[in-house]
DNA sequence: TGAGCGGGTTTTTTT
DNA sequence: AACCCGCTCA
């Protein structure tokens, strides 16, 4: 194999046989090859949007393993979501013709994990330690702010929590934060012994939240240089995408992994000889990072855009390649683009060009409310869909996950099939998190948070204060909450509470037992039987709970399926795919839906049509982005990056009120409308239509007026010389009114009133059951398909 | 112990 | 509007 020197090299290398070579650049602009073929220590590509650059990251890594320049175990790559990881390692072994074992090509987080299950036992933990997600670190957070009663000092769970997750990226610890405190200040000395009580908790509980996965990799890096060492030598090659996404604690770990082992680090049973440069020791990894900086939007948790604007100065004799050319959208939505992000000063100038054409215009809309908004929406993709364009290749973007509900009451109305990509996820769920916890205390006796949460789920008559005498044993003994409640008979509570705690308890043990043994869909199955988990959910008399059963037999679907794909999979790896699942991760390519998201997990997706939605000052750019240094600058980048996920339609709109907190108050639109050419945009009922109604709308919508300039976009004429805009144009003012009409049938060619859309034909019927479907043709409102069951109409 | 009520708070984005 | 919390009463 060929061995990696410091010294840069274009590679002619003999690229594996010339047709594989061939294979692997084929397609790809001058640039890219590049990108592809460049060897050297580090290598910066700089991709805009939609400039092929997944494309170049597989190929680059085929190209390094069919030129045997590395075997698969000395590559790791570092993708944003675990999709992308997947589709990354499928690519490549379909471009190298082979199962490529032993690479690895994963997140950051999922990398750490790996690692850390490894190298755990080195400081203090065990490798079945877990992992806990947000709201566990909040969970916990929350008692420690009780117990210290830090409220009275202005502390909050969110505001410790916060301040806790930005130190961990910044690998700050209690020790480095206390160092430089200011003592006199009892805030701080507060949030000090919060910080010092959760780090304590979390490792007595042998937990890393989030941030610990990566900063406890690096701190365990620095401390055990052997440790570093095996991973120094394994990884010849390191990828990273999105680097303009990283934060400190990121950049630290690819600064560690590239560095050289330390020769005394090198174990007299060290083998990997080939790699061993002229002077004997071994160089670093090389390094390559793919990203935009125009595409940064994760400041808000700690990336640090430094890391790729000052990666050339980081890592001596580093190659830049920049791409260009974007292969995905359309020439008016790349200008739409352009024009919206040259507006961030401070940036590298680049303009993304297409040889693709101009297409068509982007498509504006000016809602009356929210529901208004969604409904165009939904009228919107109906006419695509017949137009030929499949569900799944349409998408909707938001801001905030709080404008999900009046998109989805629309869509339900209209037959739309759609689905949440991230939101209020299914593991998210009290139910799953309920059974989670199980498995958690099954794996990690060790972790008291999960233990609390079950030990009363479902009710078994063990409240909080059977609890707390449980608690205060296990404080006296310096035991583990679990270890206290094996010796319950010594506590001298209750027959029946004693019994229910010991029952609990053996469960426990004994699930912990055979864990090792035991395929995880079993494993659960006994779990459920054995406390009637399910069973005790069925018996409610809760409605929704029959619901919350299905979905914990959800869970039992996603454990066997879970099984297949890792036959030798055990509830260890199961908990930790559970716990590392991301947004993204959810999207199933296949499913003939729309998807539904926000901005941020839309990064790195691509449709044919993209609607953005409440494009309006507040919220693009939020309001709570106004006071961070940068935020609107951040802001913009988001919306600039909704932009370019579309490949030929564009779809941006806007309402003119918005109900937050359950009253509604004015919308302005978004001050990035006007950073777009007027010309490119086709306004079917632009902000001037909206506020020229007359009348009854609030001033504050009049005064906007004057202000904004929609160009030609507006239809002829002043607003005040056309025909007072007929009320039919606002018939659309969609209520959120649902109704049940019970078996109500309808036939093509009835008349029917509907309470916002006024009286209509019904041009066809489709669907069965509570699923039937009209279609229904407006007298003034246009045609809108309606779920016959729930919609609030009556037949005339 | 646990159901039910009233009052306060909430929404920025996520691994 | 929806959720969480703490309080009261059975």
């Amino acid at each position: 194999m060929t061995s990696v020197s410091g010294v840069p090299v274009t590679v002619p290398a003999s690229a594996g046989p010339g047709d594989t070579r061939d294979r692997l650049l084929e397609g790809l602009n001058p640039q890219q090859r590049e990108a592809v073929e460049y060897r050297g220590p580090a290598l910066l590509i700089v991709a805009g949007a939609g400039s092929g650059k997944t494309s170049v990251l597989t190929r680059r890594i085929a190209s390094l393993l069919a030129s045997r320049e590395a075997w698969p175990s000395q590559i790791l790559a570092i993708t944003f979501t675990n999709k992308a990881a997947n589709e990354m390692r499928e690519r490549v072994e379909a471009l190298v013709g082979q199962k490529a074992e032993g690479m690895w090509i994963s997140t950051f987080h999922s990398a750490c994990v790996r690692i850390l299950r490894r190298e755990a036992e080195h400081f203090g933990f065990t490798r079945n330690f877990t992992i806990y997600d947000s709201a566990d670190s909040r969970a916990l957070i929350k008692r420690i702010v009780k117990d210290l009663d830090a409220d009275a000092v202005g502390l909050t769970v969110s505001a410790v929590a916060n301040k806790i997750s930005k130190l961990k990226n910044e690998l700050s610890d209690v020790e480095s934060y206390a160092r430089q405190a200011n003592f006199n200040d009892p805030n701080e000395v507060m949030f000090l012994e919060c910080f010092r009580q959760y780090t304590r908790e979390l490792q007595r509980a042998n937990a890393f939240d989030f941030d610990d996965l990566l900063a406890q990799t690096v701190y365990l890096f620095r401390a055990f240089p052997g440790v570093a060492a095996i991973y120094q030598r394994r990884f010849r090659h390191i990828l990273v995408d999105e680097y303009q996404d990283t934060n400190h604690a990121q950049y630290s770990l690819i600064r560690e992994l590239t560095r050289s082992p330390e020769p005394e680090a090198l174990g007299p049973g060290d083998t990997n000889v080939r790699i061993l440069d002229d002077r004997g020791s071994v160089p670093p990894a090389s390094l390559t990072v793919v990203g935009d900086s125009d595409q940064s939007i994760y400041a808000f948790r700690g990336a640090d855009i430094r890391n790729i604007v000052e990666f050339e100065r980081d890592f001596p004799n580093t190659k830049v390649i920049l791409l260009e050319q974007n292969y995905r959208s359309t020439q008016n939505i790349l200008d739409a683009a352009n024009s919206v992000i040259s507006n961030n000063f401070d940036r590298k100038d680049k303009k993304l060009f297409t040889t693709i054409g101009a297409g068509e215009k982007i498509v504006g809309y000016t809602g009356y409310s929210g529901h208004d908004e969604a409904q165009f929406v939904a009228d919107e993709i109906n006419a695509l869909h017949k137009s030929g364009i499949a569900y799944k290749d349409m998408a909707v973007f938001y801001r905030t996950n709080s404008q999900t509900r009046a998109l989805e009451e629309i869509f339900i109305r209209s037959a739309l099939p759609y689905r949440i990509v991230g939101g209020t996820k299914f593991y998210e769920r009290a139910e799953i998190k309920d059974v989670m916890a199980y498995l958690v205390c099954i794996a990690n006796p060790a972790d008291p948070l999960a233990l609390r949460r079950i030990m009363n789920v479902p009710k078994r008559g063990i409240g909080p204060a059977t609890e707390a005498a449980l608690q205060a044993h296990a404080d006296r003994d310096e035991v583990s909450l679990r270890e206290s409640m094996r010796s319950v008979e010594l506590l001298g509570l209750g027959p029946k509470v004693t019994g229910a705690i010991r029952e609990l308890v053996d469960l426990l043990d004994e699930l912990t037992g055979i864990q090792e043994k035991t395929m995880v869909p079993n494993l659960l199955q006994t779990l459920l039987e054995r406390t009637k988990y399910i069973d005790a959910l069925r018996a409610s008399r809760d409605p929704q709970d029959e619901a919350r059963a299905e979905n914990v037999e959800e869970l039992l679907a996603v454990a066997k399926e879970f099984q297949r794909n890792n036959p030798g999979g055990r509830l260890l790896d199961f908990l930790t795919e559970v716990a590392l699942v991301a947004a993204a991760d959810e999207l199933d390519d296949s499913s003939g839906t729309v998807s539904l998201m926000t901005l941020h997990t839309a990064k790195g997706l691509e449709y044919e049509a993209v609607f953005i939605t409440g494009v309006e000052e507040d919220l693009l750019p939020h309001r709570m982005s106004a006071g961070e240094p940068g935020g609107p600058a951040e802001e913009r980048r988001l919306f600039y990056v909704g932009i370019t996920r579309a490949r030929k339609r564009l779809y941006l709109s806007l309402a003119m009120t918005r109900s937050m907190f359950g009253d509604v108050s004015v919308a302005m639109p978004s001050r990035y409308l006007q950073e777009i050419p007027p010309e490119l945009i086709d306004w079917r009922q632009s902000p001037g239509d909206a506020t020229s109604r007359g009348g009854t709308q609030p001033r504050a919508l009049n005064a906007r007026r004057e202000k904004f300039s929609y160009g030609g976009s507006l239809p002829p004429g002043p607003s005040a010389t056309r025909p007072a805009i007929r009320q039919h144009e606002w018939a659309n003012k969609v209520t959120n009114q649902v109704r049940d009409n019970g078996d109500l049938t309808l036939e093509k060619g009835d008349r029917i009133r509907h309470v916002d859309f006024g009286d209509g034909r019904v041009v066809d019927v489709t669907g069965a059951g509570t699923k039937r479907i009209a279609e229904v043709q407006f007298d003034t409102a246009g045609r809108k398909r309606l779920l016959i069951k729930i919609a609030p109409i009556e037949k005339l």
